[in-house]
DNA sequence: TATTGTTATACTCTATAACTATA
DNA sequence: TATAGTTATAGAGTATAACAATA
């Protein structure tokens, strides 16, 4: 399997192993770190931004979030609590179910949302700024590829 | 710029623009789930998983993994007090300039560190398991440039 | 009984500010 | 004075277990 054997960069380096993994790690690291110092610079943490963004397309129950973002309940309902608090999120109960309670973007979180969705993919493309247009492609499929079915 | 454009996926869905950014953000938090859940296998957290693997080449001092970890020297300080009480690290003064202290794995925290890299090599080699080998190799080579430069 | 969500509790992670020890 | 690291403090994030309300 020679694409996952080290690759020799310069000629006499001990360069450690540059394989897929690693640079999977590698990679989300740098994404995290993005979307980390985003969020701060909106006064938010990573984990708020991330809920804002699951519910621009609409108010979401509270067991669908905890699915989406792999929380426990209990964590989410921390987590809800402090954005509600802040205002930017409000909690509707839903009238057909009436356990369920649907949460929902206010006019300031759905902003911020937009503001900090609009940062990061700015930042992110920038990542791939000195790359061909084709060879961008292949990695946004390639990417796609791997991602698929995995929630 | 084609590239950044909505590709459909099937006819007549309705389905969100999946771009290069959107690709990273999802990938980024598949790799961390990944992550995140070996590390619980082995009852540590990923930020200690993460300490660990820093560790693997030998003794490293503070500030240095405080600028690797993107870290606060304090919350460092807290971090390695919580997996040397659990004995997988030690600090070790430095004799040369006495205000360092260099971190370094006991045997059972280099065990750990292996198994951890391990597994977590497996994992995300698996992400990509029906991808060809020639198109794994371009996106490794891809992803290496992406993240060059990036700390 | 099963499901949805909250509360209580304990721990980890993180930052800021003040501090100690060494250079 | 400057640097390496710790302590004190506060808040965010997370899980487990017990609970309340509703289906």
């Amino acid at each position: 399997m020679t694409h996952t054997e080290a690759v020799p960069t310069e000629a006499g380096t001990a360069e450690p192993e540059f394989g897929l993994a690693v640079g999977l790690v590698r990679l989300a690291g740098v994404v995290q770190h993005v979307f980390g110092e985003i969020s701060r610079e909106y006064d938010l943490t990573s984990q708020q931004t991330q809920l804002l963004c699951m519910l621009v397309n609409g108010p979401v129950p509270m067991a669908t979030l905890s699915r989406l973002l792999h929380l426990e309940k209990s964590s989410l309902t921390g987590l809800v609590d402090r954005v509600e608090r802040r205002g930017l999120v409000r909690r509707q109960r839903c009238a057909q179910d009436r356990r369920v309670w649907r949460v929902s973007l206010t006019d300031e979180g759905e902003r911020l949302g937009n503001d900090t969705h609009r940062d990061t993919i700015d930042r992110l493309e920038k990542l791939a700024g000195d790359i061909p247009a084709n060879d961008r492609d292949q990695l946004t499929a390639l990417i796609a590829r791997m991602v698929r079915g995995t929630g």
